[in-house]
RNA sequence: GCACCCGUAGCUCAAUGGGAUAGAGCGUUGGCCUCCGGAGCCAAAGGCUGCGUGUUCGAAUCACGCCGGGUGCGCCA
């Protein structure tokens, strides 16, 4: 990032925290808070560990759930399907892992689910009845269809997640696609899971940026603001004022006089915030009309205005606040923090301030189970102060907040202060998409449609795939090459099997069909991504990372495609066609789900 | 200076509550369409998991200490 733009980002919102710290005791909040949820949500739970743990568990002194903590997938399917590794049991019965998991290899007899049990040095490996696996998965997936991979684990439960918050007067940069995509996906992800989603837009849309903004309108500005302005326009202002502070700071008073204005209420001062305001929201809502992202609640900043008032009152009730330097402070050194500074000398508000009185409003109002604040890394310290000062109010339900965190995005090419546009990355690889879709399929009907979904989708999934904690560098070639890990192999391979199911013309039949016939190696590796899919699901909503998501379906197409290239559908004797053709109703259907959660489109045809 | 995050193949990233031989994609090299979509598949090459010590039957993973990079640290958001 260079100055210029550093510059700008200097007024960048929402940020960070202590993630790990955080994650640890709100998982354990939110099993007390639930009777329901338990640990075991978390681990796979279908009929294969079931039956493990059952017939473990009568050859040792463990109990069934015992059992399946141990349960574990061998590195190669060549090992087995699933294994129980004999450690622990060594040290409880004082003999070698290796003599245990024969002796239990041994005693264990093969029943309909588990067609084989070996020991391979210290470790127990069960082989899976391969029809009972396919029986197990394609059934459950072609029964709940579009439902599959969602369950009611979140029923009764509200999540609140704070995400995109760009900022009023400023373009929608790219640097405000992570906490968008991100805060999207586990939006729909947690309400896949049944929870409540509440999807909280917190615009930037107050602060001393807008005195400056105002201060420089009325330098330079010609006659009255009015909401043919741009936000290009708005940004060179900002800019250009920005830049007039650095070699004269008495320009700053300037700016803090039109904020202080603004919060009293000066008739002007609001008139010209909400044509800033307005303006800057037509043109985010177009991007989120591209990105196909809705919020339950659009509360910016200034939503708060009239709030913090009374959450400083609380503030100063409780004994927390005291005056340093003519501003009003809660000192956080004995957690070895700075201060959090809850009003400015000359009583301004402050993010800080705005912050806290929005967790009160939103406790108030959804009296959420979780709140997930989807800012960067670089607020990490603001909402460790942010949640202490909740903790130190009194409320139990600080523990409930949790910043996830991401990692900022590098490698921006930006010339000379410029920011790059999200519409304008998103426009560059609908165009490339559309390139591509002229040139494999130029028959399509709806080729304008279809390069849209894949351009976009593009984008998108390049940001999710990966972890959000690192950095992420930004790379034109990779976001825009369709080859590979991509949002446009993902939905390549959807279309793929949706045209096999076209191409057959016949319906697909549940009913009857011989599952015995899917077990060749890479018929099972397809059944068995597909079936640990739900399971991801869930690890996203637990992690609050939405790659994985990302993996799995990474995962499924990488075998879909195997399975794709070793074994023919069409045309092949008729009871194996119809077993295949399940699978691939089943597998397009999975990938469509997990897309539909990543928040990228599947098209049938591309 | 203090705090937090990140160091795994040339590059970008994985590695299922510490487990078996550390895996993908990109890039490089070489193969595969008379056959359901080649945006695909197969193969080769590429690693002291930043360094060290410790805990453990077992460490990329946990602890401590270094080194390197990023970010933050009182009236910005």
């Amino acid at each position: 990032m260079n100055d210029s733009l550093r510059a700008i980002s200097i007024t960048e919102n929402r940020n960070e925290d202590r993630w790990a710290e955080l994650s640890l005791p709100l998982r354990s909040v939110i099993m007390v808070v639930s009777n329901t949820v338990t640990r075991e949500v978390w681990w796979m739970s279908d009929a294969f560990v079931t039956a493990i743990a059952n017939v473990v568990s009568a050859q040792t002194d463990l109990s069934p759930a015992e059992v399946e903590e141990l349960i574990e997938t061998p590195p190669s399917s060549e090992m087995g399907d699933y294994a129980v590794p004999c450690f622990a049991l060594a040290r409880k019965w004082r003999k070698p892992p290796a003599a245990i998991a024969a002796e239990l290899a041994a005693k264990i007899a093969p029943s309909e689910y588990l067609a084989k049990v070996e020991n391979a040095g210290p470790y127990l490996n069960f082989f899976v009845n391969k029809r009972c696996l396919a029986e197990e998965t394609l059934k459950r997936v072609a029964t709940e269809g579009a439902r599959y991979g969602t369950s009611n684990v979140g029923a009764g439960k509200t999540v609140v997640i704070d995400f995109s918050h760009p900022n009023i007067a400023k373009p929608f940069g790219i640097h405000h696609l992570r906490s968008t995509v991100i805060g999207n996906a586990l939006r729909n992800v947690y309400r896949a899971l049944g929870y409540h989603v509440v999807g909280i837009n917190h615009l930037g849309d107050w602060g001393t940026q807008f005195g400056k903004l105002l201060a420089a309108w009325q330098r330079w500005g010609t006659g009255e603001l009015t909401e043919d302005i741009s936000v290009a326009t708005l940004l060179q202002l900002y800019v250009r004022i920005h830049d007039e502070i650095e070699n004269d700071p008495a320009v700053e008073e300037e700016a803090r006089a039109w904020f202080r204005r603004l919060e009293q209420g000066d008739p002007e001062a609001r008139r010209m915030w909400e044509v800033c305001r307005n303006v800057s929201l037509k043109e985010f809502n177009r991007v989120y009309e591209m990105l196909g992202i809705t919020f339950e609640s659009v509360a910016g900043e200034s939503f708060y205005q009239d709030k913090i008032h009374d959450t400083l009152q609380r503030l100063q009730d409780k004994g927390l606040t005291t005056v340093s330097e003519g501003a009003t402070i809660v000192d956080l050194k004995p957690w070895g923090m700075p201060p959090f500074i809850a009003r400015r000398r000359d009583d301004a508000s402050l993010y800080a301030t705005r912050d806290l009185a929005a967790a009160e409003y939103r406790w108030s109002t959804y009296h959420f189970d979780k709140m997930l604040y989807v800012v960067d890394v670089a607020q990490s310290l603001h909402f460790q102060q942010l949640f202490k000062v909740l903790e130190l109010m009194g409320y139990e339900w600080h523990a409930r907040c949790a910043h996830v965190v991401f990692g900022r995005m590098l490698g921006l090419s930006t010339r000379e202060g410029k920011v790059i546009f999200l519409e304008d990355v998103l426009n560059h690889s609908i165009e490339l998409a559309r390139k591509m879709v002229e040139e494999k399929n130029p028959d399509l009907p709806n080729k304008d449609e279809v390069a849209q979904q894949v351009g976009i989708g593009a984008v998108i999934f390049a940001d999710l795939k990966r972890g959000r904690i690192k950095d992420y560098v930004f790379d034109w070639e990779e976001v825009l090459n369709p080859f590979g890990d991509t949002g446009p192999y993902l939905q390549y391979t959807h279309a793929r099997f949706c045209s096999i199911l076209r191409k057959a013309a016949q319906p697909v039949v549940m009913g009857g069909v011989d599952y015995a016939r899917l077990s060749e190696a890479e018929t099972v590796a397809l059944i068995k991504a597909i079936a640990a899919f739900p399971r991801a699901v869930q690890q996203a909503a637990r992690d609050y990372e939405p790659s994985i998501v990302s993996r799995a379906l990474l995962d499924i197409a990488d075998k879909a495609n195997k399975f794709y290239e070793k074994h023919q559908v069409i045309g092949v004797e008729e009871t194996t066609f119809h077993a295949r053709l399940l699978l691939v109703d089943c597998t397009r259907q999975v990938l469509a789900n997990g897309l539909r959660l990543l928040g990228i489109a599947a098209p049938e045809e591309m």
